[in-house]
Parts: C-alpha cells; sequence; structure tokens
DNA sequence: CCGTTTACTTGACTCGTTCAAGAATGCACG
DNA sequence: CGTGCATTCTTGAACGAGTCAAGTAAACGG
C-alpha cells in the first residue's frame, strides 16, 4: 500500500472528506492519466473490490468541483479525468487511436490565449485540443494512407 | 420557400445525392448555428414534418463526412452542427447559459498553433474553446458572485 | 424509363451517466 | 473517546443521446 498521506493532505486542504474510495480514485488517477470513469472504476476495485460504479461518479465529480482533478471529453470519447491541474496544459488527440498526450501550455498561464473579439465574454481559459495522428497512427495508417484530414471516427 | 440553389450545388459539390432532408438541414444550419441534433431536428420538421429523427442523424453524419458541416460538442453539451466551415475558427462558450459565439483564429489558418512539443504526433488543426460567462450571465451571476474561476456546473 | 445504389422510415436497443432511497461512514463536538 | 449529524456510499432503476438493423422509398446514371 503506497503512502497516501500526501493525497489525504490534497483532499484535507479542499475541505473534502477523507474517504478510501477518493483516495483510491486520486492514487489510481495519479498513476494513469486520461482515464475513463471504467477505467478508474476497474483499478479502484483493485485495490476496493466493493466500490460501487456511482460511489467513482460521485468522487470523480467532487473531486473535479473541488479542483483536484481535471474533466477532459474530446469530441468522440467519454469522459476522461487526469490529476494534473492547476497548470492550464492542453492536450493532443489521436483522431485514429484516440492516444491522448499533454503538452505545457505555449503562452503561459490561464487564459493563456485571448479571442480575437470577445464579444461581451469574460473569458477565464482557453482550452486547446490539437488533433492529428499519432506516431504509430501516422507510422501504419489505419484505412486511408491519405485524406487525414478527413473527420473519420476510429471508434469502432 | 427560399432558395437552395445554392445548397443543391454545395451538396453535388461534394458529390451527395440531393434530398429533401439534406437541403432542408443545411438551410435550417445556415439559419441557426451550433443547433443541437434535435434542435435541427424540430426546425426540420417545421418544412418536412414526416422526417425521422435518424434521417437527421444520417444526415449530419454525411454531411460533416464531407466537410459540409462541423460538428463540434463542448463539455456537457450534446453535439451540435454549423455551416461555417473553412475557417478554422473558435469558439466561446458560457460556463453557465451554454451560449455559444464565434470568434475568428486569431492566427491564420490550421493548424493556427502548434503545441510546444508534438509528441510525435502529426498535428493537422488546433481546436480552441474559451471559457467564460456571456454579456448576460456575467452581469447577473446566477449564484455565486465571485469565484468565477471554480468548475462550476452550468450544466443543468 | 429502369435498375442499382444510396437514402430514409420504423422500431428496438446500447451505453454512459444520473436519480432516488436507504445504510454506512467521517468527523466536529462534548 | 463516544455520540449525533451531515455527507458519502450501495443498490437498483431510469434516462437520453445516439446507434443498429431490416425493409421501403427515392436518386440518378444508363
Amino acid at each position: 500500500m503506497p503512502p497516501t498521506e500526501d493525497l489525504e493532505l490534497a483532499l484535507r486542504g479542499a475541505a473534502l472528506r477523507v474517504t478510501r474510495p477518493r483516495l483510491a480514485v486520486l492514487d489510481v488517477l495519479r498513476g494513469h492519466a486520461h482515464a475513463t470513469t471504467d477505467e478508474v472504476l476497474n483499478d479502484v476495485r483493485d485495490r476496493l473490490p466493493e466500490v460501487s460504479h456511482q460511489a467513482v461518479y460521485d468522487v470523480l465529480r467532487a473531486l473535479t468541483a473541488a479542483g483536484l482533478v481535471r474533466r477532459i471529453e474530446p469530441q468522440g470519447s467519454v469522459a476522461r479525468y487526469e490529476v494534473r491541474v492547476g497548470d492550464n496544459h492542453h492536450h493532443l488527440v489521436c483522431r485514429s487511436c484516440g492516444t491522448i498526450a499533454d503538452v505545457d501550455c505555449a503562452v503561459g498561464s490561464a487564459p493563456c490565449l485571448t479571442p480575437a473579439e470577445d464579444h461581451g465574454f469574460v473569458v477565464d481559459e482557453a482550452e486547446v485540443i490539437y488533433w492529428g495522428l499519432c506516431r504509430a497512427c501516422s507510422a501504419a495508417p489505419p484505412v486511408l494512407p491519405t485524406l487525414v484530414t478527413t473527420p473519420e471516427r476510429g471508434t469502432r
């Protein structure tokens, strides 16, 4: 059982109760960036076999609301979560296999960009998703060697 | 009934068959940016009362695959569609009411940004979503006057 | 006009996520 | 170091956007 004292501190710092499901979820996410709810559930059950899926949903929502985890939801993917927060980094997403990689923000702190025209909006964050093909998929294209630009699903 | 000859040309230009559901969907989207599938369905039924929801799903998929419409899917929202394509513009989304506004790309043509580190990805597009509060919501905050930065739900 | 291909209708179904009610647990306070 | 209350977790049902599948209708090239 790895030390989870820092996780406990993180929870207390966010005024959240310290529970085993919450510690487990944080610990899982620490070792598995961009995990889906389902993946989190499975990994958590390796440690706490009895947790309900609802508990994981609740925990992820609480942690997200508290700012301890970030929820990302790229086109066509289910929700994914990561513990890397507060640095406003961005994501590279592979159109073919769905792999996600982190990219440091090119500009600085949030909002790292400001829109050309803000239409009266008060902007607090710029979310950037870079779409393309990961190294493996661009080396061995699945079906069409050309036409990378086509919004093809890789979702099947 | 407005002239739809240009829409017909657009379909033919994309090597798509010209059908009434397709013309209607394009026409609806032309007048209603960022409409959800359901909104498109309703608006289309004002003209063609008998279209099935499946037809609208199929049409939207075909048009998206052909590049005639763009699909956007901000956090917590269902899929939305727009006919403005080819200029790689971005979106402002209100965290509170969900309103979406278009913003011209600050930089240039796609991919308007390049990631600091590409992790071997071949990037073809940078999708940017500016999160904040629209003019109305920032003037009359729903619940919390402060703490705009908090990842608060406005999703309901 | 005819036949083939592609699109649409109908209706059932999947899957991620949420709702609701009750049992269990964390934790502030005495 | 109990005890009580609020919060969280369990259980199980429900919801809704989107998809699948089989059959009918409509484009459009010949």
